[in-house]
DNA sequence: TTTGCGATGGAAACCGTTTTCTACCCGGGG
DNA sequence: CCCCGGGTAGAAAACGGTTTCCATCGCAAA
């Protein structure tokens, strides 16, 4: 069509060149503005469309002081949980008109807060999914980032937090255990520091003050497949009949090496996951795990961040419950030769 | 310190000011221009420390004519393996001082174009990933999304692609089980329309042609989980002694509810999947497929990238050779009795 | 002491929009 | 017939930077 396959794209004084207006009429129709004359708005549209005019995002957020954008930040983008979470926000976040900028700390604490700092800078607000950093480094970022939302952790600072309730989870499944018989457990926990593996550390301490007769041990793991295996003889040694992992990466690594060493799961170990993320029905056995809706999750999120961008203040706190989902892996303890085993701390339990 | 807390961050201006100094100077010290009298470039340095000061992204990038952002559009966030090759890009982005503005299609084929269109329109570049559109609405469309990189597809436009060779992988699946004996498959296909779809069957068709006493049967199926698990009794019925699936989310899906059936695997049937998703070691048995390296995928998408953001014009597509992984999910055939099946169509090979 | 030149800093133009403010045109009322 | 007001369209000022261009300053050479 055009002479000149026009290598720019236009600009707004183009539209209004070619549709002899000047530039602001142009913007008021592309914005919708009602006092123009409708020929006139007519002429201006066909122009802007013979030319595939669209405005420059750029400018606009420039001058209208929003980008239209909202930046999440995770710890890592080949977990499954995060991964989900990313899922659930984007696609609402889309439905909005908003687009997503992300960046992964590829679990570098030290990295995360000027990454937090520099993905908030281009975009209208921030979601920090599961931030390992120190408590107190982070309460005193959030005050310069905000609008922020917390996933999977919580601030005195006054932002929404939108979380899967790990303690209430936790105790689930550890009841879940008790009813089968169970007595001796390990807990295969995750990053030291972290927020998350605090509060399931809380968790097991619940337990073990609501049952006298049960021994729980904490074993420091990690979150990946490897963790769980390198785990696997600690484990073993520990004469425990049931294994928390802290997610179902650290539990299908521990079930793999029990099954290598020969044991036979749930029969000689109970192992449980946590997380529900879509393999476990795979593994052999299935996983008895802790199902937590990641993409809910980032939905709400979302709805977080949405209501925030509209001017409104943080609300409360939003708890996921997590679902116990009974599969393969555990079953009733098998006779009492176990709990007869040199380790023992509850003798009268 | 301030008696103002000032919510405001400080522009180039408040700098020069402190600093005493025009706001073309501050321009220049932030952005390392030597022609600058040291005392007062200290002198600015501090202002802005002493502020906080960092350069609005949205004007910079305005001015500049760039905005250090790459988007990536990806038919699935869910999806593992583009998980894997998001992680490889965004990180690779990351080292260069690039973001990534993500865009989830959710699979829907229609919306992929526009999609594109304006993510592109936010960043200076852009990445497809494996998209599902018409080739001729693809080949149309990308002239005008420049710089572009294709990943796991290809356009006659000059634009670089970065994919896995699926012909030669699935080539290589089908001769590891023409080695051990199997002559009748089944190979489970996925998206109908979609290159990658098509590129396997290719290779299935090669397959065919190299060994004229193999029956290979194409079933339509899909991608995911669910895809796999209905096609049993397809799978089951056509007689095949060993299914090829479209991947291994297709692949955990049949051996599900194959084994559901009764059935063992791989004595009763071998299943091969394609991609070596981190899960498919723990399947039972674990899967035997074809590795391919979503993460340097998404690393070598980048370089390409950044060569064209450099200036420099498309080089040949880049393909990366999947490499076969054996696992437990593959066996001899067993006896005769499935090869004297009726549907055999070279009763001669 | 004057001239010329390089090194520096400042003023202003520009990036592409939105939006306020002002000017205009037209019709109606005094 | 004149004045005023409502509605439309254009001019210009932001938005927050970078960069070109020009003026000035200091210093060395004539």
């Amino acid at each position: 069509m055009d002479p000149h396959p026009s290598t720019k794209p236009p600009k707004i004084v183009d539209v209004a060149k070619r549709a002899g207006v000047s530039l602001s009429t142009v913007s008021r129709v592309m914005n919708q503005n009602p006092t123009v004359d409708p020929v006139l708005a007519a002429r201006v549209r066909k122009a802007a469309k013979a030319l595939n005019y669209h405005a420059s995002p750029l400018a606009r957020s420039l001058v209208l002081g929003r980008t239209q954008t909202v930046s999440v930040v995770v710890p890592d983008l080949g977990n499954p949980t995060f991964q989900a979470i990313l899922r659930g926000l984007s696609r609402a976040a889309k439905r909005q008109g908003y687009h997503v900028l992300i960046a992964d700390s590829a679990e570098a604490v030290a990295e995360e807060g000027v990454l937090a700092v520099e993905s908030r800078r281009r975009s209208d607000g921030l979601v920090l999914c599961a931030p390992r950093m120190e408590q107190s480094e982070l309460d005193a970022l959030l005050p310069s980032l905000e609008p922020v939302v917390l996933v999977n952790r919580e601030s005195s600072a006054g932002v929404p937090t939108v979380a899967a309730d790990y303690r209430s989870a936790l105790r689930e499944l550890g009841e879940h255990l008790y009813g089968l018989g169970h007595r001796r457990f390990v807990f295969l926990s995750g990053v030291p520091g972290s927020a998350s593996n605090r509060n399931r550390l809380v968790a097991v301490d619940e337990f073990r003050r609501a049952h006298e007769d049960v021994d729980v041990q904490a074993l420091e793991c990690g979150v990946g497949f490897e963790d769980g295996a390198v785990a696997v003889d600690a484990v073993l040694d520990s004469g425990a009949t049931a294994a928390l992992a802290y997610n179902d990466l650290v539990a299908m690594g521990l079930l793999s090496a029990v099954t290598e060493r020969g044991l036979r799961v749930p029969d000689d170990l109970s192992i449980v996951g946590f997380d529900d993320i879509p393999f476990t029905k795979y593994t052999n056995p299935p996983l008895t795990t802790s199902s937590v809706p990641a993409e809910d999750i980032g939905e709400q999120a979302w709805v977080e961040m949405s209501s925030l961008l509209a001017g409104n203040s943080a609300r409360h706190p939003v708890y996921f419950r997590p679902r116990l989902v009974v599969r393969a892996s555990t079953a009733p303890v098998q006779g009492a030769e176990k709990a007869a085993a040199p380790m023992v701390e509850h003798p009268l339990g």
